[in-house]
DNA sequence: TATTGTTATACTCTATAACTATA
DNA sequence: TATAGTTATAGAGTATAACAATA
C-alpha cells in the first residue's frame, strides 16, 4: 500500500502532559527562572551564586576548611578551589594554615568580606520576596521543607 | 594595640542557617540531585534530560515546530538545533518541512522514538518515586504547584 | 593508606550576536 | 521588518583522574 501523504501541521497550543506530571520538570523550569533572576540581583556586587554561597558559609564558620565548604555546598573539591581563589584574591577572605593540620586551609572572612556579604544578602532576601512574593508562609514552609528533605539515594 | 594572636580551628559542624532561609538555595541543592540521579536513569536510553523533554514534547505534539520546541522547553533556539539534530541522527524524529511556512520545519517521532519514549518515561516515573518515596501526594501536588508558579519577572 | 588542596581536563547547559531564507 | 532555523562563540557549573604534601 502506498504511504499516504499526511499533511502536518504545527499544534496551535503545546501538550505537555508527560512531563507535567514529573516533579523534576517543574524543578528544573523553576530553578532556571530563580538562578536567572539572582545572577541579576548579585551582579552589582560581582558575586555569583557559588561565590556568594562560599562567602555566606565562610561568614558564618568561620576558619572553616575548603573540603567542609566543598560539602557543605555540595560540590568536588576542585570546582571549589577556583571560587576560594576568587574570593581571596578579591580580600573578602583569608587563607590561613592550620597549625594542627599543615595539610588544611582556615577560611575566614575579611572586615570587607563581612560588609559585602551583608549587602548583597539583603539583596538577596529582596530578590527572594519579589519572586515568591505570591507564595504564602505556609507554602513556601512545605517548599522549603520538602526541598532540603530530598537526599541522594543509595546505590543499590 | 598588637593584633591578638587569634587560634583559628575548623568548626566541628557547618552552621548554613543563612542559607537555609533561602527557598532558591534550597531548590539547587535538590535538583543536583535529582539532575544527578536523572542522568542515571537515562543513561540505559542513551538520553539526557535535554533530549528526554525534547522527544517526550515531539511524541506529545506531532508536527511541532522548533521555535514552538524552544519555547516550550524554556531554552533559546540555538540550543535546540544540537538536540533535534542527534534525535533526528539517531532516527527517534524526522524533520519535515512545512508546505504552508517553508522556513519551518515539522517534528514528528518515528515509531522507534515512540517506543524509546515508552521505555525512558517509565524508568522515569520509577525514578521520580524513588527520590520522593518518603513525600506523600498532597506534599508533592504543593511542591508541583509552587514550582510550576514560578515565573519571570516583568523588567522594572 | 587516607586526606587536603591542587591541576588538568572534559562534558553539559545556557546565552548572545549575526547570518540565510523565507514571511 | 519580522520570524525560523542556523552557526559560532563564550561563560558557567559539574565531574573525574592524578598528583604533592601531610596525616
Amino acid at each position: 500500500m502506498a504511504k499516504a501523504a499526511k499533511s502536518i501541521t504545527p499544534p496551535e497550543k503545546v501538550n505537555d502532559e508527560t512531563l507535567r506530571a514529573h516533579v523534576g520538570y517543574h524543578m528544573k523550569r523553576a530553578f532556571n527562572i530563580v538562578q536567572a533572576d539572582l545572577t541579576l540581583t548579585l551582579k552589582p556586587f560581582e558575586l555569583r551564586m557559588l561565590t556568594y554561597t562560599a562567602l555566606a558559609l565562610i561568614v558564618g564558620n568561620p576558619g572553616l576548611s575548603q573540603a567542609q565548604l566543598a560539602q557543605a555546598m555540595g560540590i568536588e573539591r576542585p570546582n571549589l578551589v577556583v571560587i576560594v581563589d576568587e574570593l581571596e584574591r578579591r580580600e573578602l577572605i583569608v587563607r590561613d594554615k592550620v597549625p594542627t593540620d599543615r595539610r588544611a586551609y582556615a577560611l575566614t572572612a575579611t572586615l570587607a568580606g563581612r560588609r559585602l556579604f551583608g549587602k548583597a544578602n539583603a539583596a538577596v532576601i529582596a530578590h527572594e520576596n519579589r519572586l515568591f512574593a505570591d507564595m504564602d508562609d505556609a507554602t513556601r514552609a512545605t517548599l522549603t521543607d520538602a526541598l532540603s528533605r530530598i537526599r541522594k539515594q543509595e546505590k543499590t
